[in-house]
DNA sequence: CGGCATCCACAGTGATACTG
DNA sequence: CAGTATCACTGTGGATGCCG
């Protein structure tokens, strides 16, 4: 990408990581953490594969990741992203969040992969009972199963089926998404085709409060304002 | 741009905001409220008029500005923000944020332009003794001079100069940023160039305290800006 | 001067085919 | 599997022209 030459730190930020498909195989390492070339492939649906080699040239010069050479289980290479790649996590929240309205308009002609949920899901879910035993929630919405656990107060994802899910939402990412962040209720989202496996108070202990603010994050001492009210 | 046609937040937000030139054109609008054309261009050096154009067509499809005619006394077109344009701040705080260490190898050849400071400083720095009078500092770093002022606890940044400020900062952008930011102490800072008018004290009352992080931040979801005095 | 429209050379992109 | 190579096409950048 050519440098748009500001003395501006947002103009330097898009320098490095404003061209196209660059922002999304970021967010594929900050899922993965650590992925071989055709998880790359199959998590971008869409790219051609000689801007997928450019964009990871250009991403290893500019030291957001390192490829590394099978560790011998393996025979392949590995991209991860370096503590510079993973500084763009908050950044890409709060585009995310920003774009999150934008998939109420769907054409249900985009392409879906299950683990793209984790990112959002983790930063806005949060167990609302962290005393009492954690919970397993499996999420059936796409390509692949996809697990919700509770830790720690915190809901972690992680790609898969569950052993023994204490509840199971099946339907369209849509459906489950907007279930997820009470968008929809669970009765007004069985209506409209989701189907749900188990306690509805699993649900209530995971679901987002407000539809619009939660704080799942971990974040340094001094935290911003405090939705109290 | 084409779309990703991907069922993913920061997909769809890159949809709408990852063409070259978009985030810098809110930035402009963010930092002034209400742009000109001409201001537009100015704070944009760099932009092939032709691309303004369509971009601001594009922003306006997109809802996220509005361009309002002409009132009275002014002859000309304004464009501003809507909520949903304002909504990307954060976004671009992140981005800003993260890139802000990319401006050390700057090369002196970037263009600069004195008003890019508002967003960083207003967002790094605060008033570090809110109960004493308000104090006044003048920056000089580029094409025009701007002046920070304590208020409420916070720092807010204007263009123009101050009448009667408690302190002066003049050098380059480098230079003034790098001592607001404590990532240069004072004398450092006049040592490799800045001249520095006025009570040394009076700098450390704004001055960020890490170098890393602060929080400036409004945002009690009331109301957002009430610049006009 | 402010606010565009037009033209053109070229770099970046996207789709597909091919290879070690 | 992990890329390279090719090529049509589109978007960008730079210049310049127009018009009230």
């Amino acid at each position: 990408m050519r440098s748009y030459k500001q003395f501006c730190a947002l103009a330097k930020a898009l320098d490095v990581i404003g061209d196209r498909w660059t922002l999304l195989i970021v967010r594929e390492l900050l899922i993965r953490a650590s992925c071989r070339y055709t998880d790359l492939r199959t998590g971008l649906p869409g790219i051609p594969t000689n801007l997928l080699v450019d964009r990871l040239r250009e991403l290893e010069h500019a030291g957001l990741i390192v490829r590394e050479e099978a560790p011998p289980p393996i025979a392949t290479a590995l991209f991860r992203l370096t503590g510079r790649g993973r500084d763009l996590e908050p950044a890409l929240q709060a585009l995310g969040h920003w774009g999150a309205p934008l998939l109420g308009k769907a054409t249900g002609k985009d392409a879906f992969r299950t683990h793209w949920l984790k990112l959002p899901l983790e930063h806005h879910l949060c167990d609302k009972m962290p005393g009492r035993p954690p919970i397993t929630i499996e999420l059936r919405a796409g390509d692949e199963p996809m697990t919700l656990e509770t830790v720690e107060g915190r809901v972690q994802a992680r790609p898969g089926a569950a052993r023994a899910p204490d509840a199971v939402l099946i339907g369209s990412p849509q459906l489950v998404l907007a279930v997820l962040t009470a968008k929809l209720s669970l009765n007004d989202a069985k209506a409209a085709g989701l189907r749900y496996e188990g306690d509805p108070a699993i649900l209530l202990r995971v679901q987002v409060v407000s539809a619009s603010q939660a704080t799942n994050r971990r974040r340094p001492a001094t935290q911003t304002v405090r939705s109290t009210r």
